[in-house]
DNA sequence: TGTACATCAGTGAACGCGCGTTCACTGATGTAC
DNA sequence: TGTACATCAGTGAACGCGCGTTCACTGATGTAC
């Protein structure tokens, strides 16, 4: 990706063959979180991006990058909303799948594995900023972490066995499921992506996982069982 | 911590009063360490550091580093040792609490926060290493965790109600915990170490979690049952 | 349509800084006699 | 116990490097007339 003179990184011309100021500035932009992205998916934890070396790799002098954003942090938050977005499609087609609800699981795993796949960039990238250094990065997620968790939740009223619950008693199962798919995202992208008999056995254990939890739903009392804790007690059965 | 000449990081003199090299060299070494948890403690990732920054915290010129590591990999493997002696630790006295099945969720639990308070260093940097950039570390971290959650997965086969699982489903239900423990002692790092209340609360939500995760047990078939995953009936229900 | 000027995405030189690593060194501790 | 030499943890100067950021710039695209 080397540019010659004032033309920016590559993109799309348009339909007119005509190249705008407004469409180089858009291409070089892309570039510069495409960059960042691909780093990120190789392995490398954000804070130790540079300015520089995201430049150089999308093509474009260290000081163009200003023409984009401030600094690293405000291409770190582009990148936490394209991520999102992402995730947010996916949220948007597991709830809308209409898979009965003998399928839930099944097709919920299903769809986030085959996203892990797709947008592997945009997990990879989420995977690793939520633990990384910079705690201004860390923070956006969590918090969209947290609303996802919520909505799940309000999501999860729908299922008879749960509509009579509280919504901390809600709010604390969204979270296990939540948690769960964030190990099982984890896994997917240790393993390598070509990997398909290490991907699918990953995907069958969380399969499992969601399973079990769901096993525990109708048992669920939110205070344990008199005399000693519920769950203790079926353990020793 | 300024060391006056050839003095090296302040250590315990020891009985006699006398510093012998050794003392010395042991003082150093863990002054290193203990700088770099420090600063990873405070939220920063484990390759954001600079063998200048940890030595100068640890009031030693930055060639000193080398005669205690080679580079700073190195430290970051003494790191993942001594975290991981920690967690034995956590997990020995768990075992070994001798706690009647009735109150093993919450006693785990409550043995599981006491430690992340306690070894608060260790538990943020495994956290942060165990995601951050450096392969080298995260793999060593992962590989340490699998074992942990291999020697779960055995103690689990004790419980009467999970004595005629299946390996693999030993393993599944032991990763679960393990990943569920896992995001609890994220949750509680993330929380202000003094903010009791939060702490409580987190602890609160991950015994439920156990707790629900548990009560699958007696409920759980390795295959789905006939005409559907069982789990999604019996939220229909 | 043609011209003259404004805009602005990207350029390239320059800066000071902290970094990892090398090297020859110092002087207290350790040891052999 | 005393002396002479060896060991070695820590020192400090020096190096080349990539970094973020500044600045004045260039020249293609955009616009007003």
């Amino acid at each position: 990706m080397v540019n010659t003179r004032t033309q920016g990184a590559d993109a799309p011309t348009g339909g007119s063959g005509r190249r705008t100021q407004a469409d180089r500035r858009r291409a070089t932009r892309q570039a510069l979180i495409e960059a960042a992205l691909l780093r990120m998916e190789a392995g490398e934890s954000f804070d130790s991006l540079s300015l520089r070396s995201i430049a150089r790799a999308a093509g474009v002098v260290p000081t163009a990058f200003y023409r984009h954003f401030a600094n690293l942090d405000e291409l770190g938050l582009a990148l936490v909303d394209e991520s999102f977005r992402t995730l947010r499609g996916m949220l948007r087609q597991a709830r809308e799948g209409g898979a009965p609800p003998e399928q839930v699981i099944r097709a919920s795993v299903q769809t986030i594995s085959d996203y892990a796949r797709e947008h592997r960039q945009h997990f990879a990238f989420l995977a690793r900023a939520r633990s990384t250094g910079n705690s201004l990065l860390r923070h956006a997620i969590r918090a969209e972490i947290r609303l996802l968790t919520s909505e799940l939740a309000t999501d999860l009223m729908r299922f008879p066995a749960l509509s009579t619950w509280t919504t901390e008693d809600l709010q604390m199962v969204a979270g296990l499921l939540v948690n769960s798919m964030i190990s099982t995202v984890e896994a997917i992208l240790d393993a390598p992506a070509d990997d398909l008999v290490a991907q699918r056995e990953i995907a069958v254990v969380a399969e499992k996982q969601l399973r079990l939890i769901v096993l525990g739903i109708p048992a669920w009392r939110s205070r344990p069982a008199r005399g000693g804790v519920a769950s203790a007690s079926d353990m020793a059965r």
